[in-house]
DNA sequence: ATGGCTTCATAGTGAAGA
């Protein structure tokens, strides 16, 4: 089973490329972030062509996940139910028997901001809701934007985002909360190149000069981490024309 | 240099992303 997380800049931006790579790719299941276009605008009939069912919640200008699967979504829920929020962040299926939960965690802008207090707030409400979740399903995946980098070696100056939004110790405190819960990170299950990034800025050349961040990731179960065969960040998107500025990560379960 | 780039928005002294 392969599972894939991407957050996309705009579907309707981006379509083409997600298109192309579900065509090269056929994972059982892509989850994106930021689709940035209302519900009534998901391109539905372009997934159907190439094979793909689709749950998604979506919200105008900002926001808007989806989890997009070979086998239909079973017990499709949208947004936490402990933490009423107007933003769409939040999309969790069934897929086999596992249990799939697509997030955009909030960007949190700057630490002396409302929207990083909010954030801290959605990452508590996030913890709860995984215990539960977990409860519930047992295997489970936790794929998306955390914007959150665990760990220094996830920066690529961690000097300079030292206390920065993105690496603050409450942020990565509130990580380390879900691996409290059992969870492994399925990208550090294996060895991994030095400077490994999902994110690199638009501006001054961040991405040719790997200049990036680690902040999507891939939290796994148990179970489901030893079932667990590779884990790899595809950077040709991140290459091709009008790009996103995030790269798909992938991980493969053995059945 | 509180900049740089991209998106969606509106027509802003723009807002937000990360």
């Amino acid at each position: 089973m392969k599972l894939v997380t991407w957050n996309v800049n705009s579907l309707n931006v981006r379509l083409p490329h997600v298109l192309d790579w579900l065509k090269e790719h056929q994972p059982d299941a892509l989850c994106l972030q930021e689709l940035k276009l209302e519900s009534s605008k998901f391109p539905q009939e372009a997934f159907d062509e190439v094979g793909y069912y689709a749950a998604f919640e979506g919200q105008k200008t900002y926001n808007g996940v989806a989890i997009l699967s070979r086998v239909k979504p079973e017990d499709v829920v949208k947004g936490m139910l402990n933490f009423a929020d107007e933003q769409r962040r939040v999309i969790a299926a069934t897929l086999n028997g596992v249990r799939v939960v697509c997030v955009y965690i909030p960007n949190g802008q700057s630490v002396d901001s409302d929207k990083y207090q909010y954030k801290l707030a959605w990452l508590s409400a996030l913890q709860t809701f995984m215990k539960e979740e977990i409860a519930i399903y047992g295997d489970v995946a936790l794929l998306g934007d955390y914007n959150i980098a665990p760990a220094d070696a996830d920066v690529y100056d961690p000097k300079q985002w030292e206390g920065q939004v993105l690496c603050t110790d409450a942020e990565r405190a509130a990580y380390q909360g879900l691996l409290g819960l059992g969870m492994k990170d399925g990208f550090r299950l294996f060895e991994q190149p030095e400077k490994s990034f999902t994110w690199w800025d638009y501006r001054m050349n961040g991405f040719k000069r790997n200049l990036g961040m680690r902040i999507d990731h891939i939290l796994l179960t148990p179970n489901l981490a030893s079932a667990c065969a590779s884990a790899v960040i595809d950077l040709i998107p991140r290459k091709l024309e009008r790009p996103s500025d995030h790269a798909p990560v992938a991980v493969t379960l053995r059945a």
